[in-house]
DNA sequence: CTGCGACTTCAAGTCAACTTGAGGTCAAGC
DNA sequence: GCTTGACCTCAAGTTGACTTGAAGTCGCAG
C-alpha cells in the first residue's frame, strides 16, 4: 500500500501544499493518520484531490464539495439536487458554448467594437440571454 | 432612444444596483452620463451587463473583461489570446460533461462511497486527469 | 552530534468581488 | 414647503480560498 506525505501528494496533484494543509484543516481531504506530526496520505488521495479539482472547476464551493464527498453512506445523498445539480451544469454547458463562439468570432471580426456587430450581438442574444 | 436609471438596469438584468455602481467605478460598465447625481444608462447597458455575466460565468475576471470590453478597436486585439482561451473554454466544456456524468452517476449508484465505486472510478479517470 | 530539509502549527495577510452603512442630494407629489 | 423614495459618495466590512511568515519538530546523512 502506497503512502505519501504532503510535499509528493503535492507534486502528483499539482495543488501547493499550503492548499492541502487547508483541506485538511477544513475536514475536506482526509489523511490516513500522522507519522510523528507529519500527515500520511493512503493511495486515494490523489483521485481524491483530483476529484476536489474537478469539482471546484464546476463551479462548486469548498462547503459544497465538503457535503458532497463527506456523505459516507450515499443513500442518503439528496438525489434530487444532484439531478438538479446536473441540469445546471448542462446549462452552464450551453453558456460557455456562447462564450467559445463570442470568442472565435471576435477573433475573427473586423467591426470596430463588439456591440456594434450584429453578429455578435446575435450570438449574445441566442445564447446569452434565454432561461 | 430608451434611457434608464440604475435601478430599472438592475431589475431588467437581475443585478444589484450595488453591483452596477461597483462596476462603473471600476470602468467596467459606462453609464452614457449623469442627470443631476444620477447616472443614466442607454439601451446597449442591458446587453452589456448580459455580456459582463456571461464572461463571469465562463470564468473570466473583472479585469479581464474590461480589458476585453475597453478595447475600443478590435484591431488590436490579442487574436492568439482569444483563440487559446477559446480552447479553453472548450476544454472547461469537456470537464463539465464530465462533471455532469459523475453527478447523474451519483444520483443513481448504490455503492457505499463513491470512491468505492468502480465505474465512479472510471468516469473520473477518463474525464478528470487526463492532460 | 550537528546540520539540513521537509515537515509542523498558528496567526495574520491578501485578493477579488462585492455589500453595508452613514450621511447627503434631488425631483415629484401631496 | 415638506416629505418620500430613489439615487449619490466614500469608507469600511465581508466572504471564500488561499498564502505567507515566524517559530518549532523530526529523522537521516555526514
Amino acid at each position: 500500500m502506497k503512502i505519501f506525505d504532503i510535499g509528493e501528494l503535492a507534486d502528483r496533484t499539482g495543488v501547493a501544499v499550503s492548499t492541502l494543509r487547508y483541506y485538511d484543516e477544513i475536514g475536506l481531504l482526509s489523511s490516513i493518520g500522522r507519522r510523528g506530526l507529519r500527515r500520511q496520505f493512503g493511495p486515494d488521495a490523489e483521485l481524491q484531490v483530483a476529484l476536489i479539482s474537478l469539482c471546484k472547476k464546476a463551479g462548486f464551493s469548498l462547503t459544497e464539495i465538503t457535503a458532497f464527498l463527506a456523505d459516507a453512506d450515499c443513500r442518503d445523498l439528496p438525489r434530487d439536487a444532484l439531478r438538479e445539480r446536473a441540469d445546471q451544469i448542462d446549462r452552464q454547458i450551453r453558456e460557455l458554448g456562447t462564450m467559445r463562439d463570442l470568442l472565435v468570432h471576435v477573433a475573427d471580426c473586423p467591426a470596430r467594437t463588439h456591440l456594434e456587430c450584429p453578429k455578435f450581438r446575435k450570438i449574445l442574444k441566442v445564447g446569452g440571454l434565454g432561461p
